[in-house]
DNA sequence: CGACGTGTAAC
DNA sequence: CCTTTTACACGTCG
């Protein structure tokens, strides 16, 4: 038996099947594959719950705040009792102040470190049951189950169970999890219950599963796809599967065309593979506008210094300098330049100070926001070291 | 093709 | 008056 995507040489299972069967090698069963999708609900805000007693029962909103005042930034988690007054991640902390008004909100500013040590362990403990794990973000991670429970669904939703129920003991949080066939399935499917929920997605009903949704819903389409996928009358999941490919094909391309059509459907072969990470960045607010090099390069040297430290962590080199700027409007510009292989951004501070002071020279429109970018990285091969939390970069 | 800049999307 | 970090696709240029 060879499951999509498993890592065939390694696989016992496979060794097994495949001495045993001698001379039948080239026939070759394809095992359709398991997926579990994996999402801590309202993360950062549960977390502050747990150590906060005295919040919970609360609306809870955890933001970002940029220091530039007392009040600005953004919500980068508010749990489900702020949601109901319709703050929600992303919204400048000003509107949710607005939105706040005349309830007993609690605003509290973010402790990533203490997000990140939980998250860790909560990782752990999900990779325990998995055949394949990728972790997607600090509260995310899709694990693949296809070995372990060879198509029996109710297997897979036992293992699921299990999870919520170790990680609602061990650490105190409730997940969602999602089930089924593929990456973006499972990913689905935990969106349909939350929070707290287990969501199955049996193979042959993806299709029926989404058609309802509008398409802006479905993972990988955001508000620009959306609307312009409204300008074909396309509204839902099923308007878009029974839309003809040859016309999205002239206006999206051959290749978004399949996403979309894929998106409809259901349909996701990528693997459940933990992939290095392709480049590192840090971006900050300045305390105040300015147009002068100087002045913002001083945040440059900032951001750099911390890039370095995450650079040496990671064990990488880069070929590739990218200085990102954010004006007064918002819009924002890039500047790169690639470079031989370095390890030292100290050593190309030249480089930024020479790309900044050109580009505030061609466009002098104040900045608010500024930030440094590597990429074009090359690990260096190490001894298998423990897992740090530099490994997964968060 | 590689380098560079932009746009879209998700967290 | 609005965060941060990453991925990836696409257009363009030399």
């Amino acid at each position: 038996m060879i499951y999509k995507h498993a890592n065939v040489k390694n696989s016992k299972r496979y060794q097994r099947k495949v001495l045993g069967l001698k001379a039948e090698v080239s026939c070759v069963f394809v095992m359709d594959r398991i997926i579990l999708h994996v999402d801590l609900d309202a993360f950062y805000a549960s977390l502050e719950e747990l150590r906060k007693p005295e919040i919970r029962g609360k609306p809870v909103v955890v933001c970002v705040y940029s220091g530039r005042t007392e009040e600005s930034g953004a919500v980068a988690t508010s749990n489900y009792l702020a949601r109901e007054l319709g703050i929600r991640a992303g919204m400048p902390i000003a509107y949710a102040k607005r939105a706040a008004k005349g309830h007993d909100v609690v605003f509290l500013p973010t402790d990533l470190d203490y997000y990140r040590e939980t998250s860790e362990r909560i990782m752990e403990l999900l990779e325990e049951h998995a055949d394949r794990f990728q972790q997607v973000s600090i509260d995310e991670a899709y694990l693949d189950v296809s070995e372990t429970c060879r198509g029996d669904y109710g297997c897979a939703e036992k293992i699921a169970q299990e999870i919520k129920q170790e990680i609602k003991v061990q650490e105190g949080v409730t997940c969602s999890v999602g089930i089924g066939a593929n990456k973006y399935v499972s990913k689905m499917a935990g969106k349909r219950k939350k929070p707290d929920g287990l969501t199955m997605v049996l193979p042959g009903t993806e299709a029926d599963f989404l058609k309802d949704l509008p398409v802006g819903k479905l993972h990988g389409i955001g508000g620009k796809t959306e609307a312009e996928l409204e300008d074909l009358g396309i509204k839902t999941a099923s308007d878009l599967a029974g839309y003809s490919l040859n016309t999205l094909e002239e206006k999206f391309g051959k290749n978004k065309a399949k996403l979309l059509r894929d998106k409809s459907l259901g349909i996701d072969e990528s693997p459940v593979e933990q992939k290095e990470k392709q480049q590192l960045s840090r971006i900050a607010t300045l305390k105040q506008d300015t147009s002068d090099a100087g002045e913002a390069f001083v945040k440059v040297k900032e951001l750099a210094e911390d890039l370095q430290k995450r650079l040496i962590n990671a064990g990488t080199s880069f070929r590739t300098l990218t200085l990102i700027t954010i004006n007064n409007r918002l819009g924002m510009q890039t500047r790169s330049q690639s470079i031989e292989a370095s390890t030292d951004i100290n050593a190309q501070l030249p480089i930024l100070e020479n790309m900044l002071k050109k580009f505030l020279n061609d466009d002098p429109t104040p900045l608010r926001r500024i930030g440094v970018k590597v990429s074009n990285l090359s690990y260096r091969k190490q001894e298998k070291k423990q897992k740090t939390l530099a490994d997964y970069g968060l």
